[in-house]
DNA sequence: TGTACATCAGTGAACGCGCGTTCACTGATGTAC
DNA sequence: TGTACATCAGTGAACGCGCGTTCACTGATGTAC
């Protein structure tokens, strides 16, 4: 097919695909979903090359035409998590609603993404995988969530739907300066210093309820934790200053 | 020695402990301290029956006299890590300050105290351990931080030194339940629903923030994170009425 | 104080397991002429 | 349209590793009389 493509390179994105290449695609697909069932079923440590391949009815050393080696589908695992749960945060961060509405929406999307996928969730904000070290690839992946939130919050300055808070005390020295590196990073958004600062805040207590929540901690008291959940968020959104 | 003992059992705790006994005791905490010294170097997962007895130059079977599994070892550290940061809690809130400074400092000496021992933390606030399911026992020990931050706001609502918090919405519904039973447990201690509710969410803030920063969320943002972790501290004092 | 017996710590070999990764190979799919 | 060659997917065996746990044993320590 096509034979007046004259590049042999395999880059070519144009090109219609041939029987080899969509098998290729497709089994990589299932490798991937093959893995994270067993990262649902048993964690990080439980994800074994043999057993993917086991599952899938081949033999093992085939998987390493699709993943060099356990750490680069460990990374494809943790990439795709880090999508998921920001495509989670984005959906609910966008629309037409109030901004505190979306940012309540936006917290109940995180918490029930984790709490639908918790190894996932443990892979990407639990304790670090031993002897696992991300690459900086995952790093854009992992900023979607706590751009959504920024972004919102952004967006709820220029509306005039979030206020000075009272009483705050100065936002200055060390705290200052990383607040407007960041600030500078984020360039097109406007977020005032010290909004940034309480976002961070919102932003680790949102994943310590979470965290707590997923990992036990809350065992013979609030749980279900639905409850302190909610009432957090709430104060969350009061919090950073939102009407 | 203590011929006089006519018990023949193991158990009494006053008599005279053998050379044995002793030797028994001495290996029993060496043990474990080289597991400690593995789990630091190389987290949960890296805590290998075998290695301890390698590096203690013993035959791993011979480990089996002292704890029945690694399972068991495994709990051994968790209760040590327990105790140790809840000691680091306990002595933080200990003293006649002003109860807004005892509660800095004792947030301070848990993240003094999670910096200084990264593994350890992970192994008891990171994603659970795969395999591992805790005993009962640990129940007591992870308690001790939670109780001494009840116990100085307990304090603090005796002396005053916290006060209601204004526009805080009504802590009513599952959650009144929830704090009313937790309250009912905490018997002697004079803390009010809804100072219950706000104390566990800075409970969970204090944690996110610690967690975030040890396992590299804010890496290229808010690191290092004295300054914010201060600040935090700072509005969650203000957050649960200290004056 | 001395002897006979019981308790216990530590040994060494073994069982059975699963893992990640490499490598030379076969056979199917794709490409150029 | 057909043939010759190149590319690539998947195989099967192997390497080398480390692990937790069991078990029959030796020899030292403790206890009762």
């Amino acid at each position: 097919m096509s034979t007046e493509d004259t590049v042999s390179v395999p880059a070519a994105g144009s090109r219609t695909a041939t029987a080899r290449e969509r098998a290729r695609a497709e089994l990589t697909r299932e490798i991937k979903e093959e893995a994270r069932r067993q990262l649902a079923a048993s964690g990080a440590d439980g994800l074994s090359l043999r057993a993917v391949a086991r599952q899938l009815g081949m033999v093992s050393s085939a998987l390493y035409r699709y993943y060099p080696s356990r750490d680069d589908l460990l990374t494809a695992l943790i990439i795709d998590a880090y999508d998921a749960i920001g495509a989670a945060a984005e959906g609910a961060v966008a629309g037409a609603a109030p901004a505190r509405q979306r940012w309540a929406s936006a917290c109940h999307a995180v918490r029930d993404w984790a709490r639908a996928n918790p190894h996932e969730y443990a892979l990407i904000y639990g304790s670090p995988v031993p002897g696992y070290r991300a690459p900086q690839t995952t790093i854009r992946h992992a900023t979607r969530v706590p751009l959504a939130f920024v972004g919102l919050l952004s967006a709820a300055v220029d509306s005039g739907e979030v206020a000075e808070v009272k009483d705050a005390p100065p936002v200055d020295g060390e705290l200052a300066e990383q607040a407007a590196t960041l600030s500078a990073i984020l360039a097109p958004l406007s977020t005032p210093a010290d909004l940034l600062v309480r976002g961070v805040i919102a932003w680790t207590q949102l994943f310590g309820m979470i965290s707590f929540e997923l990992f036990g901690q809350f065992v013979g008291s609030f749980e279900p934790a639905d409850a302190v959940f909610a009432y957090a968020v709430d104060q969350l959104a009061a919090f950073v200053g939102m009407r």
